[in-house]
DNA sequence: TAAAATTCTGATGGTGTCGCCAGAAAGCCG
DNA sequence: CGGCTTTCTGGCGACACCATCAGAATTTTA
């Protein structure tokens, strides 16, 4: 019952129009005034067709995050391993990850609200910290083949992939606030930054 | 009514009690499970102190914000002021706010849980936008400075304050998700990167 | 076409939250 | 000691939310 093959055509639909709505609502009022009501009315359905495809509030949000997440991976993932050295891969990692909030401006702000407002039972971990961990994880991967390559100094991978996805992350809050903001400028300013604070210095 | 010396004893102990109890509860519990009952449990009393001493829960988190923000700006102004030239002041920035996190943990998460998790009404801006531009101008005089000592190439002063601002605003989460993260470490590597990223390039 | 399976509606019950308030307790002062 | 003010208690009403469900509508199957 999982794989989309095995789910009916209206099934599959349905499922497609309330992820999308519920992206449009999360983008639109934020997490906190994101009620199964207020999806269902942006699908002009009822609220009990979510809780029938979905099963709950908590299931629709991991299929919005599961929707985001590849979204994003597909526009990343080629461009950055069809670089020739880890220099011109850190730079297609900066300004794909940018592009992805250019293009698919409503899901980023759908997935962020959902990274920073979901919560889990009390006591237990944050539901999406293994989400930033991958993250981070990630792009230690592209720093590790700059520093064997003889590409970038010797820093602390963690520490630089900490340092480069909070300086990522903080644009989403910028986009928000200022609707004006000049995206390409910072990717550019972002790419030289960390170019010169990474590369073996002379 | 509203400077301290207008107060009752009994009112600005009561005051101080409650909102260190409200860091305690959000720094522990997160802003969702932050509720007025939960904070009148911590400081054994009933909720209705709350409301008697603070009006309501939107003015106890506005006063909690004003304390904890008061806390950073007398660590750190300080100490920028007191650096003979920009980079040296870009590097106590940066060592006075890490090291701000290491000393007042549970106040500085609190903040965090508050201005991330905070609403106000629909449609109008997120409440502590502000708080946000104004951090993104203050590192921006620090930038200006070097720029104009000449210490500092010429990047885009927003752009690198918002970058900046994003490496630092990322360690909270870690500090969150992992006990025995090494702040030291983030520092020295944080110092070294924005220095490198900063200069003028020979 | 009739039965069966799927999909949908709209209301209801249960939970958790905040603000309010009547009255009690405690402190202050003449 | 006795009135007056400050401070506090604990419960109640109002509100928002989610899950659930009986039954209706629709689609599929035989």
């Amino acid at each position: 019952m999982v794989s989309p093959e095995s789910r009916t055509f209206i099934e599959q639909a349905r499922r497609a129009q309330i992820i999308e709505c519920a992206i449009d609502v999360l983008a639109e009022h934020g997490y906190a005034r994101t009620t199964m009501a207020r999806i269902a009315e942006q699908a002009r359905i009822s609220t009990g067709v979510i809780s029938y495809h979905f099963g709950g509030k908590r299931q629709l949000i991991e299929a919005v995050v599961a929707e985001v997440a590849k979204l994003a991976t597909d526009m990343m993932v080629p461009r950055i391993l069809a670089q020739p050295n880890a220099t011109e891969a850190l730079r297609a990692y900066l300004e794909s990850n940018l592009e992805f909030m250019r293009v698919h401006r409503k899901p980023l702000l759908a997935l962020v609200e959902i990274v920073t407002h979901a919560t889990g039972d009390d006591g237990d971990p944050h539901p999406y910290a293994r989400q930033a961990e991958v993250a981070i994880s990630d792009l230690r991967k592209v720093l590790d083949w700059g520093q064997r390559s003889g590409e970038f100094r010797d820093f602390d991978q963690r520490s630089m992939a900490i340092t480069i996805r909070g300086a990522i992350d903080a644009v989403p809050g910028m986009l928000l606030n200022d609707p004006g903001f000049d995206l390409d400028l910072l990717t550019r300013e972002l790419v030289t930054t960390f170019t010169l604070a990474t590369r073996r210095q002379p």
